[in-house]
RNA sequence: GCCGAAGUGGCGGAAUGGCAGACGCGGUCGACUCAAAAUCGAUUGAGGCAACUCAUGUGGGUUCGAGUCCCACCUUCGGUACCA
């Protein structure tokens, strides 16, 4: 094996006939650049700009996935791609190693989260290097670590300083059997997946960051280079919408002295028409207001909602139910006295808890009227149809197009698109509320009542409160012996030692905060960790921030369009805000690569007995066989299927690659048949440089295979041109790096006895060397193809016209018909219409 | 439900509004072989002797020309705030 000789001497000769043996050189290859650090990323290479690309790092789930290495393989190609065009490409792994699936295997198999996820990660590693990828392993970061969760907390008492931190009180999924809270994922059907009980929501003291202060700059995302479709989920999933808040009166004021209920509407324009209320069934006002004689109707139905999801709740196709209170309000504008219900539709989370209803003018607000027999007051006119205005007569369904204002006051007549404004102005000046904009974005809870994650660095003291932990004090460091039996409590709850403490300010006795923090947190800055990841003193130092953020080319998974990237640009624009970064945005580029699915077309689960497992693939095919066959397999955006069977066709194709290489053809001088094959490397060139730009590597493989199918009918014809072969072996070789690095580097090693084929720049293709003299033009009568015609690459149109009209084929077609138009698209097509 | 994406041969897929099916799998036939595997070659959307016709989820539309653009719908997938 060449790769075991220390000098650039390896002129091994070819070896006839030798085969192609994918992991002995794998292997081999592997360990050589392990050894010459060949990807170690140095901070400054001179003459080399630096460039930042970046894959979502995994979480240590205990095997490599095919799923991982269907991000991973494409993320490698392109930062070998960039390295090969005189980058200094920093391209880091690491493992978010907090999370559930830890806890869930310490109570299943007694393992300890740390410890499974320890093992875990040492075995994904080893995987992750047989990928044979440009991984600079000297940045690795683990968020499960103490050196870097320090850093995680140091963010939030950053946070905290900055009073983007608060705790307020929140609802849980409960499970009363347990004793737990439970994730969304371990409620199925409303029910827990241990023990089948119902599942409550508990309310309990949670902390929340402020995301929603930031709403309005996440909102603009349009310079970012990244796929339009997920940047129009952000702003969906943020959901800004203007509008105005308005005060109703309540009947009969609280004991607690609340006097009003306040709501958010898009609609000021129907403020008249309301005729009842609805409050969330969680909305704190609902116990104090609801009569004594409504009270047990009211309860049930707040039991009854608290096992819906939300989304049942917000379904629009489920029938409307709800729960009269016995309370009224009154609306300011008319006076109106209206009823108070319950509705699980309104969700607390979403504007204020309650929703002012419209029936007339809102179709579920209609559908519930209708329902519950609550009157509908239409204040919106439709226009008139065939010059008969509205007859006033009752709506089949609300009324939601535009229209002019009636039984509304000084209102009367207004269209209704200006009389939004209007009518909140109005409110407005007389302190009943007035315009404002709403957002669906919520603030950020995370609270996590579990044991796997890091600590919230707050100690409560009877005097001084919540108090955050000194950085010089971080970090608080998570427990090793903890029982985890569930008890109603965060495990930390259950160590005493951990539980009590001294206050950081006053040095009384003070408890710490024993909830961990979400794991979104951790992967909200780890891409500013690379940069610096040995840093003991800060989270990064500001230098290497300015070194290599922001991340040049993120890539991953469609599935965190809108959580994941959402909380990291947010962090990122935090710390921009402590003046710790540059620029506004985390990510300037970024792609969202498909999934995976198993053989049969749907997603790779353990119970569907459909996994498909990486190791057994390179070890049955090779690394550069299974790499290929991943980029091959479809676009990458896209994702699909793997089939077991299909790979075989990208072995054959490398196969084929290294005999063509290895067991050439006669060589000699041959100039028509080397302009053709020169025409046909370069046009591959163009063509993979172009396709790998833009991450359509299952093309740019194809056409690999088609240069490489060109030299095997040479190789079968048995002589080729000496010049236009060298220079095709060599284009084949240097474009088959960035997918293949093991078989490109063994072949380059053997036909240039240098070292490595990684360290070479990406070629230049000659465009004359692609020109053709002459091009095959399609003939169409009115649109339908009759004919095919060679004319000269510069033909006119009247040079291509002459031509078709002088084949049999188009004569005829053209025989007794009036020509009424040409149409001439130079170098693809002529087209006559005729009658 | 809402937000986003995708539907093309037996299968994965290709196609700046311009030859639908590149490339690959599978199938069929052939070469090599005692035989098989591997490899190589030919062929392969459907119908038709052919001219040609039909064909890109469904139904409409725009255009000389639509897989591609527009409208309506169907199905599948991702997300839906405690899976990561």
């Amino acid at each position: 094996m060449t790769s075991d000789t220390t000098s650039d001497t390896s002129t091994s000769e070819p070896g006839r006939g030798e085969r192609y043996a994918p992991r002995s050189i794998e292997v081999a290859w592997q360990a050589r650049w392990e050894r010459d650090d060949l990807y170690r990323t140095p901070d400054h290479v001179e003459g080399r700009p630096n460039r930042y690309h970046l894959t979502m790092f995994p979480y240590p789930s205990g095997d490599l996935h095919v799923g991982h290495w269907f991000a991973m393989a494409p993320s490698d190609t392109l930062a070998r791609y960039f390295r090969m065009r005189g980058h200094n490409v920093m391209f880091p792994m690491g493992f978010d190693a907090f999370g559930l699936p830890a806890e869930n295997a310490a109570l299943k198999g007694g393992l300890h989260p740390a410890d499974w996820t320890r093992g875990n990660i040492e075995r994904m590693r080893g995987q992750l290097k047989s990928m044979g990828a440009t991984f600079d392993w000297s940045r690795e970061v683990n968020t499960s670590a103490p050196e870097y969760y320090k850093w995680t907390q140091w963010w939030f008492t950053q946070l905290f300083k900055q009073g983007l931190a608060y705790r307020k009180n929140a609802l849980a999924n409960w499970c009363p059997s347990c004793n737990t809270t439970l994730a969304n994922e371990q409620v199925v059907d409303g029910r827990c997946e241990r023990c089948d009980t119902l599942v409550e929501q508990r309310a309990m003291e949670q902390w929340f960051f402020a995301i929603t202060k930031y709403a309005e700059e996440l909102l603009h995302n349009e310079d970012l280079d990244w796929p339009e479709h997920v940047k129009t989920m952000q702003r969906n999933w943020i959901g800004r919408s203007e509008g105005a808040e308005a005060a109703f009166a309540l009947e009969s004021p609280t004991a607690e002295g609340v006097d009003e209920i306040r709501v958010f509407t898009t609609r000021p324009d129907t403020l008249h028409g309301v005729t009842f209320m609805v409050l969330a069934p969680e909305h704190p006002l609902v116990t104090q207001i609801t009569t004594s004689d409504h009270l047990d109707a009211v309860r049930a139905y707040q039991e009854r909602a608290s096992h819906a999801t939300e989304i049942e709740r917000l379904s629009t196709e489920r029938e409307k139910t709800g729960a009269f209170t016995g309370a009224y309000c009154v609306n300011h504008l008319t006076g109106d006295r209206v009823q108070i219900w319950v509705a699980d539709y309104v969700l607390a989370s979403y504007g204020t808890g309650a929703v002012m209803a419209v029936p007339a003018h809102d179709q579920r607000d209609f559908d519930f009227a209708k329902k519950y027999g609550l009157p509908i007051k239409v204040v919106i006119a439709p226009p008139a149809i065939d010059g008969k205005p509205w007859d006033g007569s009752d709506f089949a369904e609300a009324w939601t197009a535009e229209g002019t204002l009636v039984a509304s006051k000084q209102f009367d007549g207004m269209p209704n698109v200006g009389a939004k404004k209007a009518v909140a102005n109005y409110m407005a000046e007389h302190g009943w509320g007035g315009s404002t904009i709403n957002y669906r974005l919520r603030d950020w809870l995370i609270s996590r009542q579990r044991y796997w994650g890091a600590p919230i660095p707050i100690v409560y003291c009877d005097d001084c409160g919540p108090v955050t932990v000194p950085e010089e004090q971080l970090p608080v460091e998570l427990p090793y012996d903890v029982e985890f039996v569930p008890t109603g409590q965060s495990p930390l709850a259950l160590s005493e030692e951990f539980v009590h403490t001294t206050c950081p300010q006053c040095g009384k006795p003070a408890r710490r905060e024993t909830d961990t923090m979400d794991t979104f947190m951790c992967s909200s800055w780890y891409y500013m960790r690379y940069p610096d990841p040995q840093d003991a003193e800060a989270a990064f130092s500001r230098a290497s921030a300015d070194t290599w953020l922001p991340v040049d080319q993120y890539t991953g998974g469609s599935e965190h369009a809108t959580m994941h990237l959402l909380y990291a640009r947010f962090f990122y624009k935090v710390a921009r805000d402590l003046g710790l970064v540059p620029g506004d945005e985390p990510f300037t580029r970024y792609f969202s690569q498909g999934q995976i699915l198993g053989p049969d077309g749907r997603r790779m689960s353990k119970s569907r007995g459909n996994v498909v497992a990486p190791d057994d693939q390179v070890e049955k095919w090779g690394a550069d066989t299974f790499r290929a066959y991943l980029m091959f397999l479809g676009p990458w955006d896209q994702g699909g299927p793997y089939d077991v069977d299909s790979i075989v066709g990208v072995s054959r194709w490398l196969n084929r690659v290294w005999n063509v290489v290895t067991d050439p053809p006669a060589l000699v001088d041959d100039a028509a048949r080397g302009k053709a094959l020169r025409r046909s490397s370069h046009a591959t060139l163009q063509k993979v440089t172009e396709d790998l730009e833009a991450k359509r590597f299952n093309t740019a493989i194809a056409a690999m295979m088609e240069l490489t199918n060109d030299m095997q009918r040479l190789r079968d014809e048995g002589t080729a041109d000496e010049a236009a072969w060298t220079e095709a072996v060599r284009l084949l070789t240097l474009m088959l790096a960035p997918p293949c690095p093991h078989i490109a580097e063994e072949l380059w090693s053997r036909a240039s006895g240098t070292y490595s084929v990684h360290q070479q720049s990406w070629p230049d293709y000659d465009p004359a060397a692609i020109v053709r003299d002459t091009v095959d033009l399609v003939v169409q009568v009115n649109g339908k193809v009759r004919d095919r015609i060679e004319v000269a690459t510069d033909a006119d149109e009247a040079a291509a016209r002459a031509t078709a009209e002088g084949t049999p084929r188009i004569a005829e077609q053209l025989a007794g018909k009036d020509l009424v138009r040409v149409i001439y698209v130079p170098g693809r097509l002529l087209n006559f219409v005729v009658r």
